[in-house]
DNA sequence: AGTGGCTCCTGGCGGC
DNA sequence: TGCCGCCAGGAGCCAC
């Protein structure tokens, strides 16, 4: 899944090539890639020459003279300089003038694009929470943004209102970092913790802009790079696997809808704690289910029926 | 206003 | 072997 270091490096990968180069055509594949036609795009790109490349959050911004060629790649968005589609559905494809054609594949059809005119790109942007590098986002930001929240700290964190850039991925792996625990309230998170929280969002992002991004389902670069943070992550599609640290074994729950990954014991949740409410019942689905699949049971206890030790609650 | 559930979309995988 | 049903998740929408 792109996500801030995974648009970053696409990015840094286009800017060797595009700026410079004059738009000549675009081509849509599958109307569902643009609320704007064809001819709307056209109307607005065509013959302006590539100034820069840029990224806001996970937003690919293509900066001709003038006006923004927007790219959100969503889950299973690719930006290919292909020589052609190799039989996979093209949605979109940008042609520029010398020879060079930037192809968009997206399995999962959710990835869009945008024609943006370039006055209008802080109106475009208005719902996107500071970048993460930026200098907004500093620690005395973060303590405020989380100040009185209910939600879980791992859904806070997907917010891109509150931060952009950051997604499924990275904030599991930040929380590990951060060791704190991804179901407590966010605004329960004290000054130490959300500095530890902030210093940990900014060096797992590092991290994965130093390895250019986490190939984990198809992402590759725009010369079909694989990246290569996947290989070092902490609790990420990890579950039952010994954490790094201490060789307990991630958990993995349901959190918003998400799944959550975390070393119950590097991101203890100290008694007392206040949770979120969706986290306390995502920790009860977890619980059920561990009792119904039969874990922690010793092999099969005779005819004992239901001791309390430990039991549900 | 904040929170959380639902929806879109399809390849891949587990189960029968 | 083949088919069915479920799962992954970013962000927008909506109900409470």
């Amino acid at each position: 899944m792109p996500e801030l270091p995974e648009v970053e490096t696409v990015c840094r990968r286009l800017a060797t090539c595009l700026p410079g180069l004059v738009l000549d055509d675009i081509e849509i594949g599958d109307p569902l890639v643009s609320a704007q036609s064809g001819d709307e795009l056209r109307a607005a790109l065509r013959g302006r020459r590539v100034v820069a490349l840029r990224r806001r959050g996970k937003y690919v911004i293509i900066e001709l003279e003038g006006v923004l060629l927007v790219v959100h790649l969503r889950m299973t968005g690719r930006l290919l300089l292909a020589p052609d589609a190799g039989g996979r559905p093209v949605r979109f494809v940008a042609r520029f003038r010398p020879a060079t054609d930037l192809l968009f594949y997206d399995t999962r059809r959710f990835g869009r694009v945008w024609a943006v005119p370039a006055a209008d790109e802080n109106r475009f942007f208005a719902a996107l929470g500071p970048e993460p590098f930026g200098a907004e986002f500093t620690t005395a930001y973060l303590r405020g943004a989380l100040k009185g929240r209910t939600a879980p700290l791992k859904s806070f964190l997907l917010d891109q209102r509150r931060v952009a850039g950051v997604g499924n991925i990275y904030a599991d792996e930040a929380l590990f970092r951060a060791r704190l625990h991804p179901v407590l309230a966010a605004g329960a998170v004290g000054p130490g913790e959300a500095q530890r929280l902030h210093d940990a969002l900014l060096e797992t992002l590092q991290l994965g802009i130093d390895h250019e991004g986490a190939s984990i389902e198809s992402f590759v670069d725009p010369a079909g790079e694989r990246g290569a943070f996947q290989e070092i992550l902490n609790v990420y599609g990890r579950v039952g696997e010994p954490c790094r640290q201490c060789g307990a074994a991630v958990e993995r729950i349901e959190l918003g809808g998400r799944g959550t990954h975390f070393c119950p014991a590097c991101q203890p949740l100290p008694r007392g704690r206040r949770l979120a409410a969706g986290g306390r019942a995502a920790l009860a689905r977890r619980r059920e289910a561990q009792r119904l699949a039969g874990v922690g049971a010793q092999p099969r206890p005779p005819a004992a029926p239901r001791a309390g030790g430990g039991g549900p609650s």
